[in-house]
Formats: structure tokens, sequence, C-alpha cells
DNA sequence: CGACAAGTTGAAAAGCATCAAAGTAGGTGG
DNA sequence: CCACCTACTTTGATGCTTTTCAACTTGTCG
């Protein structure tokens, strides 16, 4: 799964791959809503995510709470903490969750011995932090509807990974509140803001099926440029594959 | 100066110090505001501040622009578009600036003899992210007069990395047009929000020289929990100091 | 079927944007 | 060294986006 993510930068070798199986140790299970770890917890790990969404949020000292990241299968979860003494956040199940704990004692090996894995985790690491940019761009100057168009096509887009083209239909297990907190609205105003689009026709929705029927105009909504992310740079083909 | 970013994390030996000086190759300055990489650039290089401020921020295709991060010396700069084809922020010199270019080609290097060093860079990039989180939960989800606060406590407890206490007073060499950019607020409510901090006596500005008067206050205003940063975790000091 | 979470609606107020215009400082050339 | 120019700062008036509060409805699951 993990392999998935750092594949979009180069392909790895089987060993490669071996070594990544062997970082994770035991598999743990959450059920929907539930906390995996808690902002402020000790950082004795940090996870794959398997399967399930996984929400990340970071909590202000006046109780609100902003959800900085929206995880997915395939995700490493948890690694911002490895800078810090304590977690910087707190994960939250969002659907029936499967993840594997990797160990920081295992980082060692991996950083030791496996320059071209660690350089690929790296990218991802890059790659999150532009993630992150793109967030505080829509957040920062953009309405509320735009942020949410942002938000369904960075969903659609992450989903489609490995795909021929881009899903336009896919399961949405996020409550209204849970997107509001992504987005820094209220939920009433969530609630506002979607019926807008339903109303629209720019989206529809079936239960938890959401389906994106204007992409075109979501895309022109949400006033994001296209991603570019990067494949075989030559700086990390130069690596030995270990 | 790049090396006492690193070393908030664990010491380095006197061959990382040499192995970092050696990544840089020529020494580039620039005047205050001038473009150093704009968005969409390709990426033949990533930078090590000497000397001066830096922005970063993301332009959306409606002509909007978001700061997305304030470098200050020592700062790595244009990490993130490491993962991506063409450039996915602008860098712009707030003051003069003095700057170390990192030709990619000589990353190869550091990954593949200096597994420390590659440990430490790694953290400083989760480290970014986590102070992405910050920013990210100020602006979704407190209003101006907050944002400012956590701004303002943020270069100063930035600026003070390695002094014994905090700077309550330092020059602040930003518009009121670049801290609204960096706040996601237009310039004239900025203009307001700053008077209001002055007019309580929480802050006092004298040109360019910008005092802290009651961080206690500005800590209250911000809601930002404290910041708890790693140092010497054990397994990035169990890796061979190469 | 009953309880509780999630979604929906309306009215009023707060926060911030927008527009327009005037005032101020810093830097440059004459 | 002064005059001017330009960029930055400040101010006021107005309106839109979003929040807040409170009630009500719908859905979900034991």
């Amino acid at each position: 799964m993990l392999f998935n993510r750092l594949e979009t930068f180069t392909e790895l070798s089987e060993q490669e791959r071996i070594c990544l199986g062997r970082l994770g140790g035991t598999i743990h299970q959450y059920a929907a809503r539930s906390v995996i770890r808690r902002q402020g917890d000790p950082v004795d790990e940090i996870y794959a995510l398997q399967s399930g969404w996984v929400t990340g949020s970071f909590d202000l000292k006046d109780g609100r709470r902003q959800t900085v990241k929206v995880h997915l299968p395939g995700d490493m979860l948890g690694a911002p903490s490895l800078a810090m003494e304590r977690a910087g956040e707190t994960l939250t199940s969002i659907t029936p969750v499967a993840l594997r704990a990797i160990r920081l004692s295992s980082l060692t090996t991996l950083f030791q011995d496996h320059p071209r894995l660690t350089a690929a985790l790296f990218l991802c690491a890059q790659q999150e932090r532009f993630f992150l940019m793109e967030r505080l761009a829509s957040i920062g100057q953009s309405r509320a509807i735009s942020r949410f168009a942002a938000l369904l096509l960075d969903l659609a887009d992450r989903l489609s990974m490995g795909l021929a083209d881009r899903l336009t239909s896919f399961e949405l297990p996020l409550t209204q509140q849970e997107m509001a907190e992504i987005l820094g609205i209220t939920t009433v105003h969530m609630n506002r803001i979607g019926q807008q689009l339903i109303r629209t026709s720019i989206i529809q929705r079936d239960h938890r099926l959401l389906t994106l029927l204007d992409t075109a105009e979501l895309a022109k909504l949400s006033c994001m440029p296209a991603r570019n992310w990067v494949h075989r740079p030559a700086w990390l083909n130069a690596l030995a594959p270990a």
C-alpha cells in the first residue's frame, strides 16, 4: 500500500518493497470514529494506513479544532510528530481502519541501509508540505464554496491515484461537521454550501455516494492550479537500489 | 547557518558540517523584493538561506496569492518543489538576501553517504509540515487578531533560536500588505488589527522595530499550544555519524 | 421503536472585504 | 538638498460572507 504512494516518484526494487514490508510491525484495527493517537501523546511509532480514512487534526487552546489532513489508504500517518516530543496532531479514524504501526527504532535501519527508499520517503514529506500549502492558500484566499470545490477535487484526485482517469464518483464517509472542520467553516455554513452545489447540478449526493457532475466548473471554482509531481528525478535515480 | 537548524535535533560531527558546507555551490545575492524562483519555474536547485528574509507564496488562478512561509536565516528554501516538475511556490526576498544554491545532483551523495544528516533534514521537513499545520489551524479557526498574534510569536520564537530567552524586540521588515498576505486578510484589515494591538499596549512599533510588550496576552490571543521539538531522538542517534 | 447524532432552516449580528480617497515615508534624480 | 514620485499606511462608509443561536427534521442503529 505504502509503496504505491512512493512509486509515484520512482519504481522500487523487490528488495526495497520487502524492506518496506518489514518496517511495519503488527496490524491494528480501529472502529470508525476512534482516536488512534491524541495530540500530546508520546511519539513511539508512526503508521502506514492500509485501509480506511483517517483525519489528522490540530486542537487550539480555546477548544476549536482544525483538520489539517484527510489520509487515504497508502498514506503514512503521524510523521510530522517525529520532530516532536509529544504528538502534534490527533489521528482519528473516519471509517473502520487497518494500519501497520512502525516503531521508530526501525527507522534507523531504513536511513542507514536504504538511501533510495529514504529519498522516496523524503519526497513524500515534501509532497505533503505542498498539499498543506495548497490548503493554506485555499482557506486563506478563497471563500467557503471554493474551498469545498478544492476539497472534492483533491479527494477525487487522490482516490484515482494509479487509475487511468479521474474518478467522478466515490463514497464520501465524512459528515458535514467533519468537512466543515477541514474547510475552516461552521457546520451550518457547510450545509448551505453543499446544497448550493447540489442545486446547481455541479455535484450530486445519494447517501454516501458522491458524484462530481461538472468537474470543469469545480476546477474553475477551486482556483487551484494543476499539480505536477516529479517522476524519476535524476538525483534520486542515481542512488543505488540497495 | 543551515546546521543551526539541524542541530536543534541533534549535534553534528565536524565531518557532517563539512559535508553540509560542500552541498552549497555559489552564493547568490538578491536585492530586497526580488523573485528568487517563480511558481512554475523548473526545479534545478534548492537553497540554503544565509542572511535576510524570504517568503514562499502560492498563487491561485484568480490572481490571489497566499504566503505560506516566512523563511529566516538558516532555513532551507524551495524543498517542497523537489516533489514537483515545476516549482510549486514563488520565493521572494523581503530584505537583501544571501543564499547558497544547492544543485539537485549533490543530493545523491548526501542520501548515499550521510544517513544521519539525511535523517536530520528529514526531521526538518516534518517540522515544516508542523509549522504549516499550525498556520492552517490559525487561519482556519481563529480571527484576524489571533492570527496576527500567532504570527508575531512565531517570528519571535524562531528569531530567538539558540538564544537563552525569547526576544521581545526585533526588526520586522514585512509591510502590512505582506503580513496581510500571510494571514489571509486584506491590507485594510491588517492595518486596523495592528492598530488595535498598539492601542491596547500589547505591542509597540517604532519604524521597523517591533516590541512585544505583553507576550502573555499575545499567547492567550493566539490560542496556540506550546511547541515541543524533539532533541536527540534515539532512532536518529543510533545512526553512524559517517 | 426510541434515542441520539446528523442534517436543515431562519433570523440577526459580527467580522471582514471592498471601494474610494487622503495622508505619510523613503528613495531618486535634478 | 530639495522636490518629487512611488509605495506604503491610514481612514470612512457600505455591503457581503460567514457566524451564532435556536429550533426543528430526518436518518441511523441498538
